[in-house]
DNA sequence: CGTAACCTTGATTAAGATCAATTCTCGTGG
DNA sequence: CCACGAGAATTGATCTTAATCAAGGTTACG
């Protein structure tokens, strides 16, 4: 089973797929693709690090990839967790036309994958920036991308700065819940199938990793877990969080 | 002193000199200021706060401004500064187009100025979304501005997450200083003048704004300046503050 | 010169990190 | 099928940082 044999190859139908790229023409994916790559990563592989000279943006195809910084003692906090479909790592192209011009950008931030089977394309940046000063309409979904980000840092910042972790916690999981019936609610639609109700869902990421992104450490992130079970707000059995009181939950977690 | 007399008309080279609209003509400029609206605040006066129905972007013109987030218990987190010329509140104008036009956009968080005789730039959205459309080139500057914010919040949120408060203060007081210099040195060329040269910059907010600014409390923070000026990297009097060891402040803020 | 806003300093407390020791889970190989 | 071991998760004891509470001190300004 040789995996180059297995590599699929790209074809626009999968570009179709990214918000980015929806509103664009056969011919113009076609262009797309011949300046793109695809990219596949185990669990921890690194896609790019913090400083790196600049190659290009990428998108997450299937898998998920963590945005991650570093402290100089080798602490983790985990800005952003990118689900399929989502670009990252784009800022340098608009941040300065020049340095990418001139090879002179780097990237903001460290990329790894957090999956087994993760799956990226990586668009070349500048080809990509001639054909964007042609098809500017693709700029408005750069700003609607990039404004929805700034809007997901903000309340990163107001949940690191003014909540507590038992708080950040339970704000996780209220939104992770309301996410996981959202993707249920798909599947049925686009299955025509009635999956079983439920008030549980599994955890996407590794413990380890949410606590990274709560901006503490795993033994704190065990104990507040045991502080939301021990308020009968939820139970807790491995990756599967059980959501015992949604009313409260979510007025605890605002 | 009727304020009402005294409050200057726009022109469009007040426009100008706002980075967003370098590059546009003057006709178009024009149009912008038709509708724009101009509005004073004092020291502390509120522009908009979170959650408010949204009305346009605005911009800095003379004084500065803080966006801040505040918690039940009353803490405030200012997670940006505006100095002149730049622009603030835009996000919701291209976060989703018909939240505007249905006017159901909010403000994503709080703005006050920070200083007496704040001037501020009103952009109302609506007509503002029908104008880029048809000077599309305005997105590049957007999305400059957007992405370089983006790098701004990530390095903000690796500074809460991964640096202690001493090294938070030493990174903000070894910028500023960097950035007095450069404005120094501006002043320099446009006036064609020889300041004496010195190691000491005014603190461009209060303390008080500093402290919620690196994610602190004021007491805090003045320990923390104690801390710098017992190791002899800086010396404070008052708001002056005297880089006594800028190659120790670097290397220890990063 | 009086008062309010701002700032500093000290004592105490609390949240969460660190260190250390188990326990649990699960895949692998005998 | 069980034993083993590695990685993941839990739990406890202790320590550190920074918040809170409380009291003075400075400064600016009418």
């Amino acid at each position: 089973m040789e995996k180059n044999i297995l590599q699929k190859k790209l074809t626009t139908d999968d570009l179709r797929k990214i918000h980015l790229f929806s509103d664009l023409t056969e011919e113009e994916l076609t262009k797309i693709l011949s300046f793109s790559r695809h990219k596949k990563a185990g669990k921890g592989d690194i896609l790019f690090f913090d400083t790196e000279p600049y190659f290009g943006f990428h998108c997450v195809l299937e898998g998920s990839v963590k945005l991650y910084k570093i402290s100089g003692e080798g602490r983790e906090h985990i800005v952003h967790i990118m689900c399929p479909y989502s670009t990252f790592g784009e800022v340098p192209v608009f941040e300065s036309f020049e340095d990418v011009i001139n090879d002179k950008a780097v990237y903001p931030i460290n990329a790894a994958s957090i999956e087994d089977d993760t799956e990226v394309l990586i668009v070349s940046a500048k080809p990509f920036l001639s054909f964007m000063k042609e098809n500017t309409s693709i700029c408005f979904k750069f700003l609607s991308t990039l404004s929805k980000r700034l809007k997901v840092l903000n309340n990163h910042i107001e949940g690191i700065t003014l909540h507590d972790i038992k708080r950040r916690l339970a704000k996780y999981i209220f939104e992770e819940f309301e996410n996981s019936k959202k993707r249920k609610a798909e599947i049925e639609r686009a299955k025509k199938i009635k999956l079983k109700s439920t008030d549980s869902f599994e955890l996407p990421i590794s413990k380890y990793d949410l606590a990274a992104h709560l901006g503490t450490i795993i033994e704190t992130l065990s104990r507040t877990f045991k502080k939301l079970q021990d308020e009968n707000l939820i139970d807790v059995s491995g990756k599967k969080i059980t959501v015992l009181d949604l009313k409260e939950l979510k007025k605890y977690s605002q």
